[in-house]
DNA sequence: CCATATAGTCAAGCATCTTGACCATCTCGC
DNA sequence: GCGAGATGGTCAAGATGCTTGACTATATGG
């Protein structure tokens, strides 16, 4: 309450909720920077989160969007954009004729390898940061606080 | 790997960037529909980051542009929408003929007491969910992360 | 007093997500 | 079998939140 605060501000936000809205937006800024460096333009961070449930073997639509907690209408749409940008392709399930598979191109499985490589180099920075044993704190919290969140299966 | 993942599927992920945006999805979802049960049915995620940065006293439309990472319109559209809800007002800047003050109305200010209890009960469901130990852990890592990767002041 | 920087506004457009309506296919009880 | 309802996917329209570009008004410094 002394130090350079002037006199129109108050402490900035600190609980939580900001704590992890700061975190996370960090972590996608890092990532889809690094990734566009990469030259994958048409990286974006919804993207990004879909693209991280599609199996090397092709998951089938409905699954995306039971893990996504988005509308089936959103992941849709998110698909059209990927497939339109030759990321990954939609084939007819053969267990199933209402549904399809949707599978990685070349082109998306070579973006999913760089992802994986600057996914493990912001780890590194980020454990450079604030030391081994914070961080795996910070995985252990988030981990509980899924499985408590969301305590189905 | 030996239980219920059938063949189509593979690992979910599980790294920092995907559980910052678990977590992050799950405060603001609790958060918002709780501000909505409790009658502010204005609020929405967008504005919540934007609130939680304008002091009692007021603040200036630049210093919100300052600490928000995103551009100035897209922080005067916000307020225009709470402008129009009646939840902010703007006021001329006594010091610079330029400026304007952001303030909150009763309305608004009713609104910011709503949020910090409804904040204090979801973090103390979280710490119910994960153990003080742990959720301590986590506003540690949390806030040495943001101290590492935003060195400056 | 003019040049430049700063604070804010207006307008147009893109990306993401939503709801509602719809069609095709599968599954189950009879 | 077969019809009813559930499930997987699509189309269309619209809201929200953000962007860039162009602009006005005020402040500041040589």
């Amino acid at each position: 309450m002394v130090k350079g605060l002037d006199e129109k501000s108050e402490a900035l936000p600190d609980h939580v909720g900001w704590r992890l809205w700061q975190a996370n937006r960090a972590w996608q800024g890092e990532f889809a920077a690094a990734m566009r460096a990469a030259g994958h333009a048409w990286f974006s961070d919804a993207r990004a989160g879909l693209i991280g449930h599609i199996a090397r073997a092709g998951t089938r639509q409905v699954a995306l969007i039971e893990r996504m907690a988005i509308s089936k209408q959103a992941v849709q749409q998110l698909l059209d954009g990927l497939e339109a940008e030759g990321v990954v392709e939609r084939l007819p399930d053969p267990d199933d004729g209402r549904g399809k598979l949707v599978r990685y191109t070349p082109k998306g499985l070579a973006a999913l390898r760089d992802g994986d490589r600057i996914k493990r180099e912001i780890e590194q920075r980020w454990i450079g940061c604030i030391g081994q044993a914070r961080f795996a704190a910070l995985m252990d919290a988030l981990r509980a606080l899924d499985a408590g969140l969301h305590p189905e299966t």
